[in-house]
DNA sequence: AACTGATATGTCAATGAGTACATGTCCAGA
DNA sequence: TCTGGACATGTACTCATTGACATATCAGTT
């Protein structure tokens, strides 16, 4: 049950307004760790009132709800965050990536040269997104979550650019062993 | 449905059992890409064969099945893994480093430090299992599935450990401001 | 002949999660 | 005053996934 603990996580920080909540899954958290809708969090922050580990604070307007991690809640955090274990995995972009060596050379290299265009556009939004924080920003604030997961999000696409581009040599190496032959004759 | 779309990748490469894809998961896809378990294998190839993507290539002793990929499965392989689109995903891991901010200065140190050792475990098997496929290799051979997965979890691990020290020095920095600048002017 | 561990495949109940549906407020600008 | 966009919260149905339960073969050992 890792939402809950998302949530409490993001609590921690400061009361949130489920609203408030689901925007920061959207800019941070859904892109590179845990994805949730808000369909989910509502009902699941509803759940974890009953369980004490977060209460309704303030009262908005539109109806809204302002929910604080309560001790218990804290507590409960604090307790999963040290864990050390890797929970399950699930991520699609991954999955792509690992299933290259299953296609034929041709196809690999063209999804390779996707997989670079893609992590390109991908790693220019992710810096602007930081310099609008930066610039947002005043000397001495502690950096903002947003900062964080761009940050993560920056080196993943990194990663994920290298390890392509070192797949691909791989299959080039394994494909055309060490006696090089030039455009020569067939 | 990414399971499905794993196990046609899995199959491309060549014909297998559930059980070997189980394998396969375990030693490979599970641990960075996709996490599944027999308990969902076996029935995603049974609704697979129906649907025509597998088909059944042979029946071993003990009521094993060999799957292969059909023309209609590679087609649909094919196809997906053109989408350029990165899905949603899970992590506990990734979550876990995400929340870090949350923590208070001194939880947080004692976690980067728990995650160091941690990736660092993880990275000495990896570093064992990539010895242990390469001297079973020949040259010349295409690399296993097995060699990729490695390499993309050191990558992995290489990252988490980068970004978590990036993470503490932003929290400290914050933390105390240098309201004295240094003796540098170099 | 019985045991053990790896091989091999399945089902099922309960929970997790996605998509679509559904409702209503507040505010700024046309 | 009307409209659209951001604010704000929820439900319902379906599908995906987990974990426990269940079965049976085979090879090598005791």
């Amino acid at each position: 049950m890792s939402l809950r603990h998302a949530l409490l996580g993001l609590l921690a920080d400061r009361p949130q307004t489920g609203y408030d909540l689901n925007k920061r899954f959207e800019e941070s958290l859904s892109r590179y760790a845990w994805h949730a809708s808000h369909s989910h969090i509502y009902p699941e922050l509803k759940r974890m009132t009953v369980d004490g580990l977060v209460e309704v604070v303030d009262e908005g307007t539109r109806g809204s709800k302002t929910y604080g991690i309560t001790e218990s809640g804290t507590a409960a955090l604090r307790e999963w965050m040290f864990i050390p274990k890797d929970g399950p995995v699930r991520s699609e972009a991954v999955l792509r990536l690992f299933l290259l060596s299953a296609l034929e050379a041709e196809d690999a290299r063209t999804l390779i040269d996707q997989v670079i265009a893609h992590a390109e556009t991908e790693s220019a939004e992710l810096r602007e997104a930081v310099q609008r924080i930066e610039a947002a920003s005043q000397p001495g604030d502690k950096p903002p979550f947003a900062r964080f997961a761009a940050e993560f999000g920056l080196r993943f696409q990194q990663l994920q650019r290298d390890w392509a581009q070192w797949a691909i040599d791989q299959l080039d190496e394994s494909a055309m062993p060490t006696d090089d032959r030039g455009p020569s004759s067939d």
